[in-house]
DNA sequence: CCTTGATGTTTGAGGTTGTCAAGTAACCGG
DNA sequence: CCGGTTACTTGACAACCTCAAACATCAAGG
């Protein structure tokens, strides 16, 4: 479909694989600390958002990339559990804000802990190595 | 929870953010691979293991983490689609192994092709730097 | 003002993924 | 051959996701 060159050398492959495993282990790891908060992988995604700032629907929809219409049951899952809540927007009657409550802020802030803990095989790494790290990946990310 | 020491520091949180962009970019690009070739996500991971060689459901379900119940499913409508088969397995009539047909094959050879496409982000590196993406990468994942 | 078109959200139907508990078939050790 | 374990399937249920249709609201032009 695509005359674009293609690396297909060892390394490129093994890195390839090695990117497979971190995204794996990445993903293990948000669905085990979200569970531990009885929360779903999508749930926990919705409200890491919505802790940084109310959002209207449509804007949760595109950040997850998926339709508006299913980001309508998620939220009604949180608001049952109090995590969160819909409000009015001053501005135009036709948007609902969805907000993170109170207990929906600590709720996500302990979710955060924990990722941070999760995530702690960087720390075997030295500065000088994250940095390096950093940089490889910011290339790779264009 | 734990009084294992955490690295907050701005470095550290930067590349947990990056690590955080390669896995949804990876992820996006997986399922849109998949999508390209009308299977789901989860089709086409367990079409990607029973492309290597043919499996007991029970072994799908260990690699992919659930419950065998549910890979029975998944197979269902891979085998409803032609491109896999269960087979007994001679030595234990318990057994079924589940393995990739010809149609199977293909579509498993295509899917990787596009995946390979999707990973090309690390074309934009040289040698070295890859090499040096591996053992950092290596190094995380101890 | 009022109509027309676009936008934001919800609802309902339908499919896939996932869990859990129960059931069936087959293996295996005593 | 019996009892316990293992492999798979089934059924019930919940969550996630898409699509099409409905509804309210906005915004612009006649």
């Amino acid at each position: 479909m695509s005359p674009t060159p293609q690396r297909t050398d060892p390394l490129t492959l093994e890195v390839v694989d090695l990117i497979a495993t971190v995204v794996a282990r990445y993903h293990e790891e948000y669905e085990e600390a979200a569970a531990n908060h009885q929360l779903t992988g999508a749930q926990a995604r919705v409200l890491a958002l919505l802790s940084r700032e109310p959002l209207p629907m449509r804007h949760i929809a595109q950040q997850l990339k998926c339709e508006p219409s299913n980001i309508t049951g998620i939220v009604d899952r949180l608001e049952a559990r109090g995590l969160a809540e819909r409000r009015p927007d001053p501005a135009d009657r036709r948007i609902k804000l969805a907000a993170a409550t109170d207990e929906g802020h600590e709720t996500a802030a302990r979710l955060r802990g924990a990722l941070h803990f999760a995530r702690a095989p960087l720390a075997g790494l030295s500065e000088a190595e994250r940095t390096s790290l950093r940089d490889l990946l910011k290339r790779m990310l264009t």
